[in-house]
DNA sequence: AGCATCGTCCAAACCGGTTTAGTGACCGTC
DNA sequence: GACGGTCACTAAACCGGTTTGGACGATGCT
């Protein structure tokens, strides 16, 4: 015996011997239904296998019970980056539990990361949106408010925004790094940056800069590269060819910072006796290279999650505040040691 | 003059003097509307800003223009692992060109998996779904084709299936793998494989046993590990601590070939001096360590582009057929060279 | 002139839910 | 015994599209 068509509302009504709207009543758990009733109606559902359809109730509800994301990276980035996966498993595990969907779109440049919001927009496929990336002076707050895209912003924009953020602070994870490498003895640390138009890509510059003059040190040599392992490689190059080297290098990533522990290593410079390394983002790998790999924990999953609600909320009405999650702790580990001595060399 | 509620069809109707069904066949290229009118209802329709409502067309059409994508990984591998990105990546590319959407669903465990599917197949948020990460005797197969959902698979099931699939072959990377060791002259070829219930694990594992034996070798000792670092790490430290340790260590992911390198490292043999380790997947990093990785290089977002082809055919019923996708090939990098011979030790 | 045919368009049904207005039945009250 | 108030439930409208059956006028043919 084979079903040969999904059963809807109607069929569980007649099925209880009762109209549409008493079931959906029952269903949703609304007054105005007799117990024994109610019980009846569960029971004709539950003998035809009846769930409601997502459709219908979209289409009369004018919701999508999903929210959207676009991302927005050079595909060569995508797969490097632990970041998105991460943020995406943490979303996801809220949004299971509220029956909604995620509705992802991937894009390889900014003007199409644009449209994938209009789209989104205009189809209707989501109640609200993901902001990631921001980037300095962002165009997207704008476009999405005229859209009248409900949206929750990963950090804080530097420009007005009527959307909530989750406040996540990068700073003291690098203010943290800094301070352990002028411990060791460093006074000439530099810094490879990510993409200079990314808000957390300046903010960790600013907070390398603003740590080292604390330090009554002078910011070292900053090179913006772009993410990726061949950015990084480049930009390590870049550094190790200055008249005056670093003894040691704050990446804004672990992927560059293991690019550049390479090139160094390719030059005999070893890591961490010749140069000390960090990065960020402690991914699973920084603690199983060698040497370990010094780098900032950062908690992506557990922004994803923080984020959901907050969207979640956002468009269910209520809330709409900002969210402080707790900044990023440093984890020390064998890419970093006192800086070589002049005098003592091989 | 702010717009309070998108306008419907019924507004695009009003303003261009016609009815409905009009505008629905006029917007939809359907014969049976004089150019002159079509002309004037596109032109309302324009001006007013209308797009047609993804709701209302899904409800009426009974289908959803999405297709699924259920991942199923640890929330720690999901971020080390650059396939699904890229994946997803290239499905994207696909789906914007015809208007489709993307839901993802992200659990941790194979149960919750199946229930992932069952819950899109519920709310027929989807009119399709891709199953990657095929497992021995896959019990979504059957799953699928009980909830009548249309799906494509990566790589071919090893159990009868309803569905068309994207043919990736692993194995000949990983023979011309062996091959290339073998030539180096290396006698004692371990594997590090993936989980064993997967089916693209054993077959890279049948391969590697398959090529020694072709060269007249005994398959050297496999360990399975889990795709993590960690797990490469320990596998490796198997591997190592064997009375007669192999002169060459082939792994499933260049995760694990990375975590491998520093732990031959860390015990002071030298890759490739000691030991030489390959990858599998060419990531981007692969090629930016030191010494830089001999890999495996695939195409997921390749893959991605011809599994959302191959479904979204499916969906419109046509199509169906097996598509054999390119086999992988060796890149030949810096962790591989002759093995020490016993005589010459330092 | 009468009739069939065609192109153009409209009204209404339909997809499957939610929600509102309204109908009885039943209760207690003065 | 007429009245007001609950309670349980139904009928129908509604969300915004697509699709079907048929109306209507213009045209072609005999």
């Amino acid at each position: 015996m084979v079903r040969q068509r999904r059963p809807t509302i109607t069929d569980v009504a007649r099925a209880a011997g009762v109209s549409k709207g008493a079931v959906s009543f029952a269903l949703n758990g609304r007054p105005g239904v007799a117990e024994e009733t109610r019980r009846r109606i569960l029971a004709a559902a539950k003998e035809l296998g009846w769930t409601p359809s997502h459709r219908a109730r979209a289409l009369s509800a004018s919701r999508a019970f999903a929210v959207g994301l676009v991302l927005a990276r050079p595909p060569e980035l995508l797969g490097a980056d632990p970041f998105f996966p991460a943020f995406i498993a943490g979303v996801e595990r809220v949004l299971a539990e509220r029956n909604q969907a995620l509705v992802l779109q991937v894009v390889t440049n900014q003007r199409a990361e644009e449209d994938g919001y209009r789209r989104l927009a205009a189809d209707g496929r989501v109640d609200g949106v993901f902001l990631l990336d921001l980037r300095v002076a962002d165009p997207r707050i704008a476009l999405l408010g005229q859209l009248r895209l409900p949206a929750v912003t990963l950090g804080r924009p530097d420009v007005a925004s009527p959307f909530p953020a989750v406040l996540v602070d990068d700073r003291p994870g690098i203010t943290a790094t800094v301070r352990h490498l002028v411990e060791l003895g460093h006074r000439h640390v530099a810094h490879v940056a990510g993409p200079e138009h990314f808000l957390h890509g300046t903010a960790r510059r600013d907070a390398w800069e603003g740590a080292l003059r604390a330090a009554g040190l002078p910011p070292g040599p900053c090179v913006s590269s772009d993410f990726s392992a061949a950015g990084g490689a480049r930009a390590t190059g870049q550094l190790l060819d200055l008249a005056d080297p670093p003894s040691a290098i704050i990446y804004a990533n672990d992927v560059m910072a293991m690019a550049g522990m390479a090139v160094a290593r390719e030059r005999g410079l070893d890591v961490p006796g010749g140069l000390s390394v960090t990065g960020f983002d402690d991914t699973e790998l920084a603690a199983h290279i060698s040497p370990s790999l010094t780098s900032v924990r950062t908690d992506p999953s557990g922004w994803g999650r923080v984020a959901a609600r907050t969207l979640l909320d956002l468009i269910d009405g209520d809330g709409g505040v900002d969210v402080e999650m707790p900044p990023a702790q440093l984890v020390i580990r064998a890419s970093t040691a006192p800086p070589p001595t002049p005098h003592q060399s091989p």
